[in-house]
DNA sequence: CCTAGTACGCTGGTCTGACCAGTAGACTTG
DNA sequence: CAAGTCTACTGGTCAGACCAGCGTACTAGG
């Protein structure tokens, strides 16, 4: 009949106060906020309060301070990088295997490039040939993967939906986390990158063709040869049903 | 060719040494940190260092703490509610609209209903009947909702895949937030509602027979009729051509 | 003997006041 | 006018104090 009410924290209200004020626009990125001791008296608590709701939004990624800047603490333009962390976390804690994970990304990818083949752009079609282009002149394996990032953001953009470019870009950071090392130590490491690259001019052909069923099955593909070499010989045959469908 | 580096704080290392005993598992969920000022005798800092490290810890999720109990901090089991709350402050931040939510929603749900109906045991179908049987009895609108999102989730489940489960429930809980009040306010809600229903059991029914496709397209028109109704109409046309593709 | 009530010892939440290293910008110097 | 120095303030940390709140152990009453 009646709800739990719990005690609220008076850091809790500057937090809200603070946050409010971000998301009405009121205090805009880059904007600096008083310092401690100002807002100590604005807000009419004790600095350990002022600092306490300081340290909560600096771990939300919405503030950032720096000891010794006169300016004050700095707002923070939104980032991914905080749903990248608690979807990291989650993930870990739910001890969740990589094929999950590559299961989830490629059916979330997969969608993806099926809209972006609809509704790519011809000056997106261009940022793709770049990103390809860089990446099969890449020297190292960090120069290779930045054009790698690069190429999937332009197909995530060309869906032009919002949502889609960060979703994609915290999940393959999220897999990416989970399997750096096992990445590094490849054997065979020229061999995989030389098969990735081919599949991506193949599914930039699909998409330029606006063929998304092929531009989808050939991401699947493609995601499967890469990153299904790290995976038991289960799991592989679990998502293997998952390319073709 | 160097990497930039900051200072680190004392109280990061605190939060990150409580994290690793989290993560490997030395401390599980219902577990009781030591209390603060055991805790800044152990690191040996001072008690508002530990409190800026519990305050972090705190709004990640991971710990809880009640004023006067001995016991001391409680670690939490992981829980998506973290997620939710960075992916609605993204959302607000980028000022997503709703037809972007939905339209990921849509692609989401799609792909997982389709897994869905390849995986599905007899167990988890009876799961989704009681689920469809509770929404037709229900009363009011939270309970139909409530029985909504058992529906959904024992879809989700009959993908065996956590992160697909997770995430469902995560997109879902973030487009209900951008939604609730036109929702409440919605002048036919008992139209709405017993056309989400049909085409619930029409769901059930292409799940039941294994047929992927059928499943994900119902599903995506069911989001389309149920939601589509409270966006623009140039939203609703962009929305109209993901339901039968 | 058991139960109801109380008192205690601790908890977290908040405040005060202090010191230090670090930074930006004004200020001095060549 | 450019180089370097100085200073006033910043955030980070510490110490010590007080209060209300919670469990528990103890006590008084049945």
């Amino acid at each position: 009949m009646f709800e739990p009410v719990s005690p609220v924290r008076a850091y809790e209200r500057v937090v809200e106060q603070i946050e409010e004020a971000v998301f009405a626009g009121r205090l805009r990125p880059g904007a600096r906020l008083p310092s401690e001791r100002d807002l100590m008296t604005q807000f009419g608590v004790s600095r350990s309060t002022v600092r306490e709701a300081l340290r909560v939004l600096q771990s939300n990624g919405m503030i950032q301070s720096r000891a010794g800047d006169p300016r004050g603490p700095e707002v923070l333009p939104a980032s991914p990088k905080t749903l990248r962390k608690s979807m990291s976390r989650l993930v870990r804690a739910e001890s969740m295997s990589l094929a999950e994970l590559l299961q989830f990304r490629m059916l979330m990818e997969g969608s993806a490039y099926q809209l972006a083949a609809r509704l790519r752009t011809e000056t997106q079609l261009g940022e793709m040939e770049t990103a390809l282009r860089d990446m099969a002149d890449a020297k190292g394996h960090a120069a290779f993967s930045d054009a790698d990032v690069a190429f999937h953001d332009a197909v995530a953009r060309a869906t032009q939906n919002t949502l889609i470019v960060v979703c994609s870009n915290v999940v393959r950071g999220v897999v990416l986390d989970s399997i750096a090392d096992s990445l590094a130590n490849a054997a065979d490491q020229q061999a995989l990158m030389s098969a990735y690259l081919e599949h991506h001019s193949d599914v930039l052909q699909a998409i330029r063709d606006r063929d998304g069923a092929l531009a989808a099955r050939l991401a699947r593909q493609a995601l499967y040869d890469y990153y299904g070499t790290f995976l038991p010989q289960t799991d592989r045959n679990l998502l293997a049903t998952l390319v073709t469908s």
